[in-house]
DNA sequence: TTCAGGATGTACT
DNA sequence: GTACATCCTGAAC
């Protein structure tokens, strides 16, 4: 298992978000490890895109995080009650991210279900399981995420993407999902799945 | 299996 | 005051 380096978020958003899809999401947490493989992402690129917290650059107290150096957590708080991960693409002072959207458990999905229903994996419900990380809030939650790991450096220990050499056999592109308040924008092809 | 409606707080007008 | 990069529940089919 390799650790995606500084030079993997350095590049175009939108190829970022495409080869995001099946790496590992790793967060060391109260000692364990939790992992899953990203199964759908989503590009978002500030200057051109109106679907982005920091279109045309708008830089605010909550945007500041995407200005950060490629490889660096943007979280924040989305419907009052849901956190959203993100991975700060591109070079320092240009604002964009990709939305990790969706995932597969790996490893420790025991603490993965405890998180996210407050019950072990074989308690789970069909429909439990079928819903366990396929959505960005549904991630965030059970990797213990909020706004408290805004700004975390994704080259640290904490919290990071690997290769374990897994390949995608297909991948998907289609629209954004709910954003349809960004007229022109909500029509790119910047959502990727496996 | 799909659908409408509500929860909930922050950012920004 | 309004909108929001969402999710869950309960009811209908």
């Amino acid at each position: 298992m390799k650790k995606l380096d500084r030079r993997f978020y350095d590049r175009d958003t939108v190829t970022v978000a495409r080869d995001l899809l099946g790496k590992l999401l790793v967060r060391e947490w109260n000692g364990q490890q939790l992992a899953a493989r990203i199964t759908e992402t989503e590009a978002y690129v500030g200057p051109v895109d109106k679907a982005c917290h920091a279109y045309l650059n708008k830089r605010t107290p909550r945007t500041e995080t995407l200005f950060a150096q490629p490889g660096t957590a943007y979280i924040y708080l989305i419907y009052g009650m849901y956190s959203c991960l993100n991975f700060v693409t591109e070079p320092e002072g240009i604002p964009c991210a990709v939305l990790i959207r969706g995932a597969e458990a790996v490893e420790n999905e025991a603490l993965l279900s405890q998180n996210r229903f407050g019950a072990p994996p074989e308690a789970l419900t069909a429909y439990q399981r079928k819903n366990f990380l396929n959505g960005p809030g549904k991630l965030c939650k059970a990797f213990s995420l909020t706004r408290a790991e805004n700004g975390l450096d994704l080259l640290g220990d904490v919290l990071f993407a690997a290769d374990d050499g897994f390949v995608p056999s297909k991948i998907h592109a289609g629209k954004r999902i709910g954003i349809d308040y960004a007229e022109e924008a909500a029509d790119f092809l910047w959502r990727f799945y496996l």
